[in-house]
Order: C-alpha cells, then structure tokens, then sequence
DNA sequence: AGTATGAATGATATATTATAACATTACAAG
DNA sequence: CTTGTAATGTTATAATATATCATTCATACT
C-alpha cells in the first residue's frame, strides 16, 4: 500500500512511499532471519505506522484495520502492536499512549523521541545509548524542549538477588 | 501523617518518617513563596505519595485518600496529583501510569528513573539536565538496565512559527 | 463586614486505553 | 494424520483519565 507521494511529515519531507518500503523490506528480512511471523496483520498494522507517519494511538490503528478488513476487536490491535514494540519495528510513546514506527529500523539504539505538545508530532532521534543530549538534536531540528523524561526500566538490586 | 517508622524503601533503608516530613516542609514553604495553595487535599495526597514512597496509580491514591475522608472520586485524586507533578512535588512514571513523589524536591532537574520491571519499585536519579547517563548511578545502586526511553516534550518548528 | 472574583473541590457521567479469558484457525514437527 | 504451538478471533470487562457543571472556599477590594 506504500504511495509515491512525498508529503511533509515529521518536521520536514522525504520520500515517504520510499520508507515505507524500505521499513517494510527490513522488518520482513529481520523476521526471516530471527523466525519471526511477519504476518499480513502484522505487515498491516506497520503499514498503518508507517504510512500516518505520526503516533497513532491503538484504536486509530484498529479503525484503519477494520477498513482494510482485517480484526476489529482492540486485543487484535494492541497484540500486532506489542509485537512490532517487541522486536523494535515501533516504539510506544508513553507519553501519549501511542504509536510510532520505528524510524531508524536498521540501527541498534534505545529511543529517544520529541513529542510537540501542540501538534503531538513525534520525532525520533538518534540515540545510541542511554546517555545521550537531545538538546544538540533539537536545535538542529528547530525544536524547543520544555520538558524530557527518561524512564530506565530493568531489574532492580534486590529482585536480581532473590533470583 | 507521617509515622516514626524507619523502613526499607526503594533499594536501601533510610529513616522515612523525616524524609517525608523534610518533604512536605519542602512543598509548604514552596507554596508559600510562590503563592499555591497547599491545601489539605493536595498535602493529603504527596503525604500517601511520600509514606508509600513507591509509585501509585491515581486510583490507588483515590482509595488512601476516601479512607482518609477526602475526597471519593476519580477528578479529585488526578487534580491534586497535577498539581503536585506541575509543580514538581511529584513525577508522572508514564510507563506505570503511576505517580512518585519526588524524591529531590530541593534540586531542580529533570526527571530520571530506575524502575523494576519485577517489584514496580522506582528509584529517581539526580539528572541536572536532559543529557544525563544513568548507567553510572545504575551500577551504584546495583540496577541493571534493560532498556531506556527518552521522551522530551516541547514544541516544534512549524508549530513555533505560527504563533 | 460585604461582595465580587477566581481557585479549589464535589459530583455525575462518560471517554479512552488496555487486558483477561476462552474459542478457533493455521501451520509445522513428529 | 495428529499433536503441539503460535496466531488470530471474540466477548467481556478492567484500568486509566477527563469533560462538565454545581458548589464551596479563599482573597482582595470597597
């Protein structure tokens, strides 16, 4: 379902049609290589990211998938999501319980979004550890951080212990 | 109401009952000089925050604070806790949907957390600005990382420029 | 004190996000 | 061909959050 139209998205434009393919293409290698299930819901719901090219919560995504014929009830939705999250073709945005598809999908790194709090925008950055400034990022890009938050989750001292 | 009780609480013990009686000082004398009410509903709800001293959904905080006599309903529990995070006596851990008291209340920062995907215990690091490396205070406490997320909110280009 | 103003709280209803639980289908290994 | 496992379908409901309007409370001005 990929266009060929380049339409501005994020804070600038590209070739859009050409991501999606190429995001599309890589998931699929990488499924194939790690005996992952890239299925047509799972293909769907990746499309769906990709082709908004914004953060969809799980029920915009369900509408698009009940047009396209295919699952209607929300754990249809929320488990085609949790496995693109899973093996790193989305990220959640916990900030706005949304959606995105993972823009650097050939790169290992630990996400690191600018969320705008008017038009709810979300860009990824590159980031390739868990220390990283955004700031630099953000000034390239033009935009102005107010708030940033950075949630590690992991296993803490004593849990490892009883383990 | 703070009890004498010294307990162990996020990854090691400290003497509890003056953290959060050093806390809720902290948050008055705040209001104080910036002119907010820290009223009983508001200092009601910090005090669970502080005597848990882990992170609590808003309707857990609902259910101390109808046993308190305060408040019943869910818009008096989320109230009082906005006005806690915006004026950061508390911190929203998004990806528990939970709320923190915040454990610097005296240094100004930018919010980072360790949070235990086994126990749900969150530890808060002190993080000067948006660049900060947790691996360093994660190694000290003994907290292994799995995996980190960066969400910076703010505004962006094209929104800036309309206004 | 009286009263106008805005802030905070009370109360009802409902929206939004997410998952539990169980049934069915598809598909691969033995 | 059948048995195990993963994926999907389906129903129901849980958990989180907010919109809206009514009421009370604090403050500041006269």
């Amino acid at each position: 379902m990929a266009s060929e139209t380049s339409k501005s998205v994020g804070f600038e434009k590209h070739d859009h049609g050409l991501c999606l393919e190429k995001a599309i293409k890589a998931a699929e290698s990488y499924c194939d290589r790690c005996n992952l299930q890239f299925t047509p819901l799972r293909r769907k719901v990746l499309e769906i990211l990709l082709e908004e090219h914004r953060a969809l919560g799980a029920y915009a995504v369900l509408d698009l998938l009940r047009e396209a014929g295919l699952g209607s009830q929300p754990p249809v939705a929320y488990r085609a999501l949790s496995f693109l999250v899973e093996h790193g073709f989305a990220h959640k945005i916990e900030r706005l319980n949304a959606f995105v598809a993972c823009a650097l999908p050939d790169i290992l790194h630990s996400p690191a979004f600018m969320i705008c709090r008017k038009c709810d925008t979300v860009v990824e950055a590159q980031s390739p550890s868990s220390s990283f400034d955004l700031s630099a990022t953000a000034s390239a890009t033009g935009f102005e951080i107010e708030q940033t938050t950075l949630e590690a989750k992991g296993v803490c001292n004593s849990c490892a212990e009883m383990a």
